[in-house]
DNA sequence: GCAAAATTAATAGTAATACTATCAATTTTG
DNA sequence: CAAAATTGATAGTATTACTATTAATTTTGC
C-alpha cells in the first residue's frame, strides 16, 4: 500500500463490534495492544483483563467494544481478510491474462506477510501469525451456523469466491474451482503452521514457499 | 475391519492419559459417553463435570483418567488416528499398482465414516465428527512444540508420512510429497467441514465427495 | 468557558470452570 | 479375608468471563 491509500480504513461488519474500535483513542489500543498479546499468549490464554493491564486501562473499558475475547477474534481476523481482500483487488486489477493474474492472486494470499505502513495501529506481521494459529478457532464452534448468517465471515468467502472466479477463467471446465480456492485459503495458513512446528510434514522451509507450492499445484491442475 | 480382529487395541501413547481407559469399566465409559458428549456439546462447552453427570459418576474419577480435558482430545484424536492407519494398512497392503494403491489410500483417508464393529465402545461416526470439528484446536496451541516433543502427534505424523511415500512412488520426481500428503489429510477434513457449514466455499456435497475432489486433484498433478 | 453528555476507570460481585485435596465407601486381588 | 486399589462425595481455591454501579475524567456544543 502507498501514501495514496493512507486514509483507507478497513469496513468491518457492525454487529460483529458494540462500539467501533476505529473510532478513539482507547479503541485503536485495544486493537494495537490485543493483537499483540494474543500473539504473545496465544488466544487460549489471553483474556481481556490482562488486556486492560498492558494498556493501563479496565477490563470493563474494553467490554463496551467488543462483548467476549471470541468477537475480538472475530473482528481481527475480518480485519486480516479484508486488508487481504484490498491488496487481491490492487495487485491484480490490471493483469489481463487469467494465468498470468491467478497466480500473482496465489501469491498475496499465500505469501509471508510483511509490515504495511498504511495502517499505523496494526502489526500485520503479528496479525497473520494470529490468523495462522487461531483462525479456524473463530468457524470451529456450535456457533458457525448463526454467526454466519450474521455475516461474520462473509468478506472470507467473498474472497475464497474471487479466488475461484479466477480459478475458472483460466480453466472453465475444471470441476472443483470452488474447493481448489478454499483448499489454497486454508491450506496456506495450514502449511505455514507446518513449516514452523511439522517440519517432516511439509516441503515448505527456508528453500521452498507454500507460494511455490500452490502455485505449482494450481498450474499443473488448471492447465493439463 | 472383520471378526479376526476383534481383540485389537489401537495403542496410544502411555503419557497422554494418567491410567488407561481401556483397562477398566469406568475407563471405556469415559471414552464412550466423552465422544457423545463433546461431539453434542461441542469441544468448548465440554467438561469433566458435565461428563461426570452424564455416566453417573464423579468429575474427580474422571480427573484419574486424564489431566485435563485437552489431554483428553489428544486421547481420542489419536485413537481416530490410529484407527485410520489400521484400515489404511489393510486395504493397502496387496496393491501393486502404485497408483491404484495411492487412489485407495486417499479414499480411506478422506471418506465418509461409518460404523466399525469392532470397537464396542467406540461411535467412530461421532468420532469423526470431532475430528473434523476440533482436531486442529489440539495442535493449535502454545504447549504444540513440548507436546510433539512427547509424542502426542506421532501417529498422525506417521499416516501422514505413509501417504507422501506412497505419493512418491507414483512420481518421484514430484516435488512437494509431504506438502500433498498434508494437504489432503487436513484438507479433508476442511471440506467435510466446509459441506456442512459453508457450502458456497467447496463443490463438495450430496453429488460430489472430499475423496473425488482431492484423487482427481493428485492423479492429475502426478500424472502430468 | 462552562454545563451537559459521553466516555472511561475503579470496584464489587456472580456463576462457571478447571482443577486439587481429603476421606469414606466399595471393589478387586493375592 | 485382609490389604490394596479404585471410585465417590464433598469441599475448597484460583481464574475466567462476565455484569452492575458509581465515580472520575474528557469531550462537545453553545
Amino acid at each position: 500500500m502507498n501514501d495514496l491509500l493512507r486514509n483507507l480504513k478497513i469496513s468491518i461488519n457492525e454487529s460483529i463490534y458494540l462500539k467501533d474500535p476505529e473510532s478513539s483513542d482507547l479503541g485503536k489500543r485495544i486493537v494495537e495492544h490485543g493483537i499483540l498479546l494474543i500473539n504473545e499468549l496465544g488466544f487460549d490464554n489471553f483474556t481481556f483483563k490482562k488486556l486492560g493491564e498492558h494498556i493501563q486501562s479496565n477490563e470493563s473499558s474494553i467490554y463496551r467494544y467488543f462483548e467476549n475475547k471470541h468477537k475480538f477474534l472475530i473482528y481481527l481476523t475480518n480485519w486480516y481478510w479484508g486488508w487481504k481482500e484490498y491488496q487481491l483487488a490492487f495487485a491484480t486489477i490490471n493483469i489481463k491474462d487469467p494465468k498470468h493474474k491467478l497466480n500473482q492472486a496465489i501469491e498475496i494470499l499465500t505469501r509471508e506477510v510483511e509490515e504495511d505502513q498504511s495502517f499505523n495501529h496494526i502489526n500485520e506481521v503479528a496479525l497473520n501469525k494470529i490468523v495462522i494459529n487461531e483462525y479456524s478457532k473463530s468457524y470451529l464452534t456450535k456457533e458457525v451456523d448463526d454467526e454466519n448468517k450474521e455475516g461474520y465471515f462473509l468478506i472470507y468467502k467473498r474472497l475464497s469466491n474471487r479466488l475461484k472466479e479466477m480459478i475458472a477463467d483460466v480453466n472453465e471446465g475444471y470441476p472443483y474451482p470452488s474447493s481448489l480456492a478454499s483448499t489454497i485459503l486454508a491450506g496456506s495458513l495450514h502449511q505455514h503452521f507446518l513449516k514452523d512446528h511439522f517440519t517432516s510434514l511439509t516441503d515448505c522451509g527456508a528453500k521452498t514457499s507454500p507460494s511455490q507450492y500452490f502455485i505449482h499445484l494450481t498450474s499443473n491442475l488448471l492447465n493439463s
